[in-house]
DNA sequence: ATCTAATATAGAAATATATAGATACTCGTG
DNA sequence: CACGAGTATCTATATATTTCTATATTAGAT
């Protein structure tokens, strides 16, 4: 096999990036290694949504986890997942935003 | 504004390309400009499967549409849309990929 | 005006994903 | 070995997406 599978799974990996709360992780993974309760505080969600958005991130290997004494702290398993979210960033730029102040936020990400 | 919608719609974005069918239909597209009936041609597929799957494309303006006569043609709305698709393959090829018939699959494309 | 080819939309049933809260696990320390 | 901090999982309910099939729309030709 086999062309189905591989569409299965190429769709897959971008319903793991299709959630607002996994897109903040890896945006913030994109800056460096985090444990899972630093994840949770930068983000200021609750616990439990943080680990279960990482546990789908890490269920497609996008990110990974590595056990430091009771802490886990993750990485994105590839420097590309930031290059990926730079274009992404690009093409919302050019033309897919809807809304000026959007468009002022994205501005504001894209700089720095 | 404001945070929550820019994520939302990010999200968004990310969620049109989550389709197996709408994958193949935006590499197709990657290689040139296609009639519904050439893509649905080309995908083998149902008529109403591609135009819902191009609806959803184009409500996130990632496809446009161009009318000639009688058919629609349609283009990616952003060359950035290949190059988005091109490292994803880079990604899944380096390590995203858990077996071999998909990674030789992925390779044979890449190649091309 | 009617017919036909090409494309688009609608509706219903099945399936998948999201969300929130409670609970379980794991490891180092006392 | 019991405890606490840090993480992970489970369950239930709500919501969204997918898939199929039928039908509607649109533009050009007769």
């Amino acid at each position: 096999m086999n062309r189905p599978a591989l569409q299965e799974f190429k769709a897959g990996f971008f319903r793991a990036l299709a959630h607002p709360v996994r897109i903040r992780i890896l945006e913030t993974l994109s800056t460096g290694e985090r444990s899972v309760q630093e994840l949770q505080q930068a983000l200021d969600l609750d616990q439990p949504v943080v680990s279960q958005q990482l546990s789908v991130l890490r269920a497609r290997n996008i990110v990974e986890p590595r056990k430091v004494g009771t802490t886990v702290r993750y990485t994105l398993s590839d420097p590309l997942i930031t290059k990926l979210l730079a274009i992404a960033r690009e093409i919302f730029n050019n033309r897919l935003v809807g809304t000026q102040s959007m468009l002022k936020e994205l501005q504001r990400e894209t700089r720095k």
